[in-house]
DNA sequence: TTGAAAGCGCTAACAT
DNA sequence: ATGTTAGCGCTTTCAA
């Protein structure tokens, strides 16, 4: 581990013009020469702690999310590296579990280590989020807003669960539940908002507040879901789920239970990640998970070189809407 | 963003004093009262950076892996993750793409960050880390060994291949093929020998060397390599994937062909992730991948806290093998 | 163009 | 128990 100084003993010059040669300032080509064997020979390479320290600030974005085995977030993750390796930044990721406090902990590291800025996809509303923003450190937050004024990306939820609410209706069915992910956070409650919109219009049966059901935002989660809806005494004839790990669950669960849609209506908002054999009923609600990422990984570069504009808040359209969705048969 | 001399100033001690208190040393609880307060008034953090440049190490460690997409890579993730945790160690997560280059500078970023430790799971088996390990910076290899004399974690490739053929044979089929990853990777190879040793003893019919396909390791690898194997002259009847995007990719094609297992064959190294619809003819040889993680992560702390023994390497079995597969039917 | 020297914020002797 | 101070490795004025 040798520095600077080594460096620069063995070559014959000053620290300071070692430093020079490693930032590209201007320097005498013959001590550049001098300069680089030496390092060669001494295997030096530039100590990034310190120079951070002298800089406050290095090369490095954080990105946090709150789950790093689900496949939506991952592709977010490639987003956001693409991007910022275009600008010659590296990436961090720190897994939050949705937990408020590793994020709290993760969020004091990316500060306190002095990282050039942080894309959040907050793991909860109330996040310790002042602490950062006091600091001025650049952030934005991705897929789910915060209560704070700073740059966001984010899908319009909204009209997803519309969309994947009405696809369901279009097809023929008639009694349409909703999964929907934990109480609170956010983007699943604007989705099922999305879906008790389009259900109040166009009709379930009253008296079915139990075609809601909140559950963990996991594959575990939307199995759970999916029994208790078909053990309800007048079973749902189709659902949504407000994301895609539930919605794998309740295609497991309806799998065991040897029902196929279309004899029973699918809808997901997310992608199902990874299907093998996928019955074409099924309604995907296409969320731009990989856009979000380069998107904050854009704005977040922008505030990174000095861009002071108010902050703004940037919603993706959940446009892409598949999923031949036919008329139910075997009802 | 204060500092400790501020705190000191404002609590009517030294900087010192301050320190001490943020690291739990003796200190009078009368000042450690006053600095807390002060502390808290200036929203006080300590500076990370500077304290790793002056303890040479941090409590972060960097995880490095090849894809950040892959299921099997983010369960090992996790597995880190819990047990780095425990013991008050935080984790990053750096993707690599299977790029040397990339691996390369993140070995580089996460050596001169002077983090605690690395895990890696290299991308080639020829990454630079000659200059990591001479810096004496403790590292682990997990799934992938390396060249270099390092502490290592990995499942019993070989004996998972052969697992996977010999279900598929025991099924009582007859010609069975093999997707493999990129030629000159470990992983795959091994898996691929692994096939070989079973069909050279359990007899594929002679001249199809054809039989083995080399893909990319993801998903459209395995839908490339399970196209080539339908259109041969004499298809195969079954199918080995070494690993589980590629089973993926497998199972797609064969379910576009309209081909259901057990009609076909199909044994995949690894596990499926998040299947919705699984036939359950199809055998699975389960990776351990977390506990790949965790395994690692326990040999890394040792090795932080100061364990000098020489190298291990840690060889898991991939076990479990599951998946009832039925003998053929409509054959 | 080059060197000397100060200082980024912290911790650990050492001294009191 | 507490304060003083040197120094971790680097960059960057300021002079020369």
């Amino acid at each position: 581990m040798s520095t600077i100084y080594e460096v620069a003993a063995l070559a014959g010059v000053s620290p300071a013009t070692v430093s020079r040669v490693f930032n590209g300032l201007s320097v005498s080509s013959e001590k550049i020469r001098l300069v680089r064997d030496a390092a060669e020979v001494l295997k030096f390479t530039p100590n990034r702690t310190a120079r951070r320290l002298r800089n406050q600030s290095s090369e490095l974005i954080a990105l946090l999310i709150p789950d790093i085995e689900n496949p939506f977030f991952t592709a977010l993750a490639r987003g956001v590296e693409d991007r910022a390796q275009q600008s010659g930044y590296s990436v961090v990721l720190c897994n939050t579990d949705d937990d408020p406090d590793k994020e709290t902990n993760y969020l004091d590291i990316a500060v306190s280590e002095n990282m050039a800025g942080i894309i959040l996809a907050p793991a909860s509303a109330d996040g310790d989020l002042a602490h950062v923003v006091s600091r001025g450190r650049p952030m934005v937050a991705v897929d789910r807003s915060t209560g704070f004024d700073i740059d966001a990306v984010m899908v319009d939820n909204r009209a997803a669960g519309i969309a994947a609410t009405n696809a369901l209706f279009d097809a023929g069915y008639s009694r349409v539940a909703c999964i929907a992910g934990p109480v609170g956070i956010e983007t699943t409650e604007e989705r099922s908002l999305g879906w008790r919109q389009v259900v109040t219009r166009r009709g379930n049966p009253a008296g079915h507040d139990d075609y809601l059901q909140h559950a963990n935002y996991r594959v575990d989660g939307g199995r759970a879901a999916m029994r208790t809806l078909l053990d309800l005494p007048t079973p749902p004839d189709a659902v949504v789920t407000t994301n895609n790990l539930m919605g794998v669950g309740a295609l497991q669960i309806l799998s065991e239970a040897g029902i196929t849609p279309p004899e029973f209506g699918v809808a997901v908002v997310g992608d199902l990640p990874f299907t093998t054999l996928l019955p074409d009923a099924i309604t995907q609600v296409h969320l731009p998970a990989r856009h979000l990422g380069t998107t904050a990984a854009s704005m977040l570069m922008e505030r990174i070189a000095g861009d002071t504009q108010p902050a703004r808040t940037i919603v993706l359209r959940a446009s892409v809407t598949q999923g031949a969705t036919p008329v139910p048969t075997a009802r």
